[in-house]
DNA sequence: AGGCAAGAGTTGTATATACAAGTTGCGATC
DNA sequence: GATCGCAACTTGTATATACAACTCTTGCCT
């Protein structure tokens, strides 16, 4: 499920050389190695590395920067992106980002933050195995003082990356989930529900209140690291998804 | 809001080579001259054109094909791509494509088509000013018997490509939307809401469902072409998005 | 100490070339 | 007439090179 670096299907070809050095820097950024904001080799560096030209080292890192993994500029040097970078989580990530950048007041208030047992539906959307430790968290994003949406993240806590896990009890996996490596993927579901009578009480709704519900996957090699839902009233809430080509 | 060939910013600097062969392919796709799967100039034509290296015009080409506007083939040659092979607007396309292939029966009724006066709402999403013929259908989704979607079009006639307008009488706005060029954007936003009473007699729901409401804007150069408004009942269908990367 | 200039390092554009690999159509052969 | 094989064409990979454009540091000069 991780980014493949190789375009060619299960034959066994002999690898393109510029796969390979693609390959050498995902592993580099999925080990933790090579963190956001790292600067990975220079095409010079990489050329006597791997024995190549330039053009064979360039067009390895061009093509991650054009899957948004790394981030060139001219003069200085290439690095890993930052989550922020990344276009593909956009539908989602606008949600709170049209929030914040229209000058609304925005706040969000954790509200429970703690290991769990999972319903039957989180499990299978995590695709639990072996009663496997999950983080819960329940973030409440206000806008004005109105509850607009409520955030509930599940994180598969044996997937998470060791680097990371490290220091998982001082990050939130709300923090996680922002710092996560550029490699990882996401899969969306979305849907419009009545919310049950928990959620709004939380947010404050009608319990005929039509809601958007996102569902979010995201996945690393492993499998499924975490579930987000994130629940919105269709009152206060549109989701906007400007997919532009 | 049309693909611009060049990445270059609004600075008069001299622009590159391959961005002018870029710009020469997309407009000759755009005014209909390539029309969908046309064969485009190989790359040695084009380095004869322009006077350039073949790595030059591969690059244009290169570029094209990674925006979803061309597709190649090693040995075939490179064409124009058909509207079923861009990954943008897949979000919306997955709730008919999902339903064909899962092999469940998929009917569609033709309702209405007609040319009407707009709603207001309608008027700014279209961004009409001189009250422009617009072209109004609808079109009910059928799972298994079951109505599961409510698909409402708008189109601004007086911005549909002159190549297409020669013969729009014989083709539907939802046969126009799927052959239309390439470099076409769109731009959706998705909400949750409480389907009128009309669209809840023709879905066959009850007032209080919640709907899952797609409004996509198709825009050319020009502006805004056409705007689809697709209107799913949450208990019957949901619109999953995979955007992997 | 501050500012400027030079230089080293890095990415961007462009050329010329070579061979590999896949597709297509034409022609020779059976 | 049908089939096979080759030739022509096309895209894919790779190298070597050159210069342009931009960034950042270092060191010199004022």
């Amino acid at each position: 499920m991780t980014i493949n670096a190789s375009n060619s299907s299960t034959k066994k070809d002999k690898p393109a050389k510029y796969t390979i050095i693609k390959q050498y820097i995902c592993e580099h950024i999925e080990s933790g190695e090579w963190p956001q904001n790292a600067k990975v080799p220079s095409e010079n560096e990489l050329t006597q590395q791997f024995d190549v030209s330039r053009m064979t080292a360039r067009r390895a890192l061009q093509e991650l920067t054009e899957q948004g993994i790394l981030v060139r500029s001219q003069g200085a040097g290439t690095f890993v992106a930052t989550f922020k970078s990344q276009s593909s989580l956009l539908e989602i990530r606008n949600i709170s980002d049209e929030i914040s950048d229209r000058g609304h007041q925005h706040k969000a208030k954790q509200l429970v933050l703690r290991s769990i047992a999972v319903t039957d539906e989180i499990a299978i959307l995590l695709n639990l195995k072996n009663n496997e430790d999950v983080f819960y968290s329940e973030i409440l994003h206000y806008e004005n003082d109105d509850a607009i949406q409520l955030e509930q993240r599940f994180v598969n806590i044996s997937l998470v990356p060791d680097y990371l896990l490290q220091n998982f009890t001082i990050i939130t996996p709300h923090e996680y989930l922002s710092s996560v490596a550029p490699l990882t993927e996401a899969t969306h579901e979305i849907e419009a529900i009545l919310a049950s009578d928990e959620i709004c009480q939380q947010l404050d709704i009608q319990p005929t209140t039509p809601c958007l519900q996102v569902k979010r996957r995201t996945w690393s090699k492993q499998g499924v690291v975490s579930v987000a839902i994130l629940t919105s009233p269709g009152d206060k809430y549109r989701l906007g998804s400007h997919l532009k080509f």
